[in-house]
DNA sequence: TCTGGGGTCCTAGGACCC
DNA sequence: TCTGGGGTCCTAGGACCC
């Protein structure tokens, strides 16, 4: 086909670009992390109920707890005096991702296009099912429904339209356990009774922009010409635009990442601090974190970035090119510390730093180059093995830099229990010691 | 209104090469 | 040496999502 005729190319273009009408049904887990834990504990059905004791604020809170005011983002101890019967749990996230994934391979059952948009949340194309199953669109999503019910022992709602666009603002219609099918014939009704802020890729900016041109509702924005959506929002805008039209042109993406592209860890702090070796230590910090879980993960960074946020939410940030993939903290560190030096001021207040590794690879090169140092590395590898041992066996950050020593006082201060305080006495023995080989082989064989 | 932490994608602009 | 066009790659920043 390619190079022949321009008349061939003119016939089969309108054949290639047609769309058939689509059916997509987006699947969206209730309160899933609580649910989860209802459907592990049989015992805590129907009680309020809230998950990630672990990070002092609530990341889901179960329907039960939703009724008595309990909402996500909240601190504890406002869930504590709101609601008082609550159970505050940890996250729990391999169970949570063994749910998912048993929730994903449902949805498989029905259609072999399926995309994991998100650990609760997938996209399925139902389109050309109806024969096959001998039932609506609706019917499937309900049987889809029906199955999670039965075998997860978890709610979903379902949304189903003609679009990813137009199936998540469906599946939002009714909750929990809702069904919500739409037609092209009846996309207006949603519309008119969808907010900008509702609308799935439109947030605070975007919205606050076509308030100013006099659109209030998603069915005002697909009544603006295509011109007008173009020359104000560009490509994402159309493309929204469009589907909210009903006409898909986002496709269900059934294809698995390969691999992650970066890893962060960001912590705030409570106060903020001007206090250079406080605010480099919580940097420090930050980058054990990700290289922890880059080693767990497999990966070696190529990518490295700094950010430190001030008390006015105004970020300062820098990135570098690592010589080398790796996941060792004490390669990057020096990386770290000139990223630091190059972005800290001086009498500035931050309240949280925050350390990305990007361009992720796999851990060993296939060839060591010219200038590598492989004893070095190979005997990184051996110390990290042994770190990420003892962690196992003592909890996160038994062993660090001697520089981010002056966390662990305070850090230990703010929680509770055996483990804990083991961990704290380890930390003191070893705080003021920079960590090497022979001391962890010492250390591991106790 | 923004809590707080972990992510992805798009775009504009500059450097560099042919 | 200048002029101009075109392509690619990288970087920084913005916006959004869960």
């Amino acid at each position: 086909m390619n190079g022949a005729s321009p008349n061939a190319d003119r016939m089969s273009r309108p054949l290639l670009l047609r769309r058939w009408p689509r059916a997509i049904a987006h699947l969206d887990a209730d309160a899933f992390f609580a649910s989860v834990e209802q459907a592990v504990h049989p015992e805590l059905k129907g009680q309020p109920l809230v998950t990630g004791a672990e990070r002092g604020i609530v990341s889901a809170a179960s329907y039960e707890a939703k009724a008595r005011g309990v909402k996500r983002g909240v601190p504890l101890y406002e869930v504590r005096r709101i609601c008082p019967e609550c159970i505050l749990m940890p996250s729990d996230y391999e169970t949570y991702a063994l749910y998912s994934k048993r929730l994903f391979s449902i949805m498989r059952r029905f259609s072999p296009l399926v995309e994991e948009y998100s650990i609760d949340e997938g996209f399925a194309d139902l389109t050309g099912l109806r024969r096959l199953f001998h039932a609506s669109y609706r019917d499937i999503a309900r049987q889809m429904q029906e199955a999670v019910a039965a075998e997860l022992g978890i709610t979903v709602s379902v949304g189903v339209s003609l679009s990813k666009g137009l199936a998540k603002l469906c599946s939002k219609f009714r909750k929990p356990n809702g069904i919500t099918a739409v037609s092209g014939r009846h996309i207006h009704l949603l519309l008119e009774r969808t907010t900008l802020p509702q609308v799935w890729g439109f947030g605070p900016n975007t919205v606050a922009l076509l308030e100013k041109h006099g659109l209030t509702t998603a069915l005002d924005f697909i009544s603006r010409p295509k011109a007008f959506v173009s020359a104000l929002l560009g490509k994402v805008g159309n493309e929204i635009w469009l589907e909210l039209r009903g006409e898909s042109v986002a496709p269900v993406n059934a294809e698995i990442p390969s691999r992650q592209a970066s890893i962060s860890k960001t912590k705030t702090f409570t106060p903020p601090s001007m206090d250079r070796a406080q605010v480099w230590a919580r940097a420090l910090r930050n980058l054990e974190s990700a290289c922890i879980k880059a080693r767990r993960h497999r990966l070696a960074a190529q990518k490295l970035s700094l950010f430190l946020r001030t008390q006015d939410f105004d970020g300062s940030g820098n990135e570098t090119k690592l010589p080398f993939p790796t996941s060792a903290p004490n390669e990057i560190a020096p990386h770290l510390k000139r990223l630091f030096d190059a972005c800290y001021r001086a009498r500035v207040l931050y309240r949280a730093t925050g350390v990305v590794l990007a361009d992720l690879t796999d851990p060993r090169p296939s060839q060591f180059s010219l200038f590598d140092d492989p004893k070095r590395q190979i005997e990184n590898e051996a110390l990290f093995a042994a770190v990420d041992e003892a962690a196992a066996r003592y909890g996160k950050h038994t062993i660090f830099f001697a520089d981010s020593a002056c966390l662990s006082a305070q850090h230990g201060g703010e929680r509770g229990g055996i483990a804990q305080r083991k961990q704290q006495h380890l930390e003191g023995e070893t705080a003021r010691q920079h960590i090497g080989l022979p001391l962890l082989r010492h250390r591991l064989k106790k």
